[in-house]
DNA sequence: CGCATTTCAGCCCAACTGAGATGC
DNA sequence: CGCATCTCAGTTTGGCTGAAATGC
């Protein structure tokens, strides 16, 4: 998506929580605020990160598929890991690692001791793949604006509200002030 | 979706953050966490928000186009200025707003002035419906987990990320300490 | 005429549901 | 047998593109 910024107006967010709390919600003007930004947030950040993968024809799902399987001691996990791993839908896994297999840079095999699960396994492709898209990655988390203490400081916020929703957390993040 | 969170195991995010840094890229280690857990909070509140909407039909698109032309001095707004606002395709404009005229919480009118736009007004049943909405929406959002000072700072940082993307920002929020 | 505004048809993709197959 | 794991077909959704219609 393209999207135009809207001439000579001001910021919307900043708009809206001003009538937040002219009309009376002021308790929840902050939050109101904070979730509104992290959407728009979040909506610039993926523009950003398909628009780096776009040139390798990945997804950042399937990024993330083939660098948590990278990260692992044999390259290998077993589908339902995945998807844990990943907060992703079982058969949201099933069609992210049917298209990878297509593309070779996963492939398939039995569990050897558990014929119901299968393993998805990076292979030698998947791997070399993942040298540029990372790097690729890497230079939009490196200017993303802030500095890197600001940006731990914005991990620490949020785990808070990861906690609140049941997410699981180290302690240490939690704690952690930069 | 209702992804049981995986038992026994550390958290995703920590997990990556130290595997990133381990191979060598530190210099992106603070943005990658930051954008890992801003996609992860993402994902948990807008489970929560559809949750609170639900039962009265309105998705969180719908939602913020009834509470934007509440805002407005006469509870209108054209097509073009409603996506400008919400940073939607104007093509999802028009089909949301068939929706929320569909349950007659909008109707559409053509521009007095420039017979090539045309108006969304909210009716009476949409003002109606902002009630008991709003209301849910801002039980979710006193519910966050971090208190507001922190949400404050928590948009203050966010805002950095916004403006190095040339999102329109006002100073003052990029100011505020609280 | 060029340009702006909106709509529409059509496409693609992600995500979910429910049913089934297989094996523990 | 109940349960876990995965797959598949089908549906829905959102968001996009490109073209058309209208009027400035």
């Amino acid at each position: 998506m393209r999207l135009a910024a809207e001439a000579g107006t001001i910021d919307p967010i900043a708009e809206a929580f001003r009538q937040w709390k002219r009309n009376g919600w002021g308790p929840a003007a902050p939050g109101m605020a904070a979730v509104t930004t992290i959407v728009r947030v979040h909506q610039l950040l993926m523009a950003r990160i398909e628009e780096a993968l776009d040139r390798y024809d990945l997804s950042f799902a399937r990024f993330e598929i083939l660098r948590l399987l990278a990260f692992t001691r044999h390259g290998e996990l077993p589908m339902g890991k995945l998807g844990s791993r990943l907060q992703v839908h079982p058969a949201s896994v099933t069609s992210a690692v049917k298209r990878l297999e297509f593309d070779g840079l996963v492939r398939r095999m039995t569990h050897p001791e558990d014929n119901r699960s299968t393993l998805a396994v990076i292979t030698a492709d998947g791997r070399r793949l993942l040298a540029p898209t990372t790097a690729a990655l890497n230079q939009v988390f490196e200017d993303l604006g802030p500095e890197p203490a600001d940006l731990n400081e914005l991990v620490r916020i949020l785990n808070g509200i990861r906690a609140e929703a049941g997410d699981r957390i180290e302690a240490s993040a939690r704690e952690s002030r930069v």
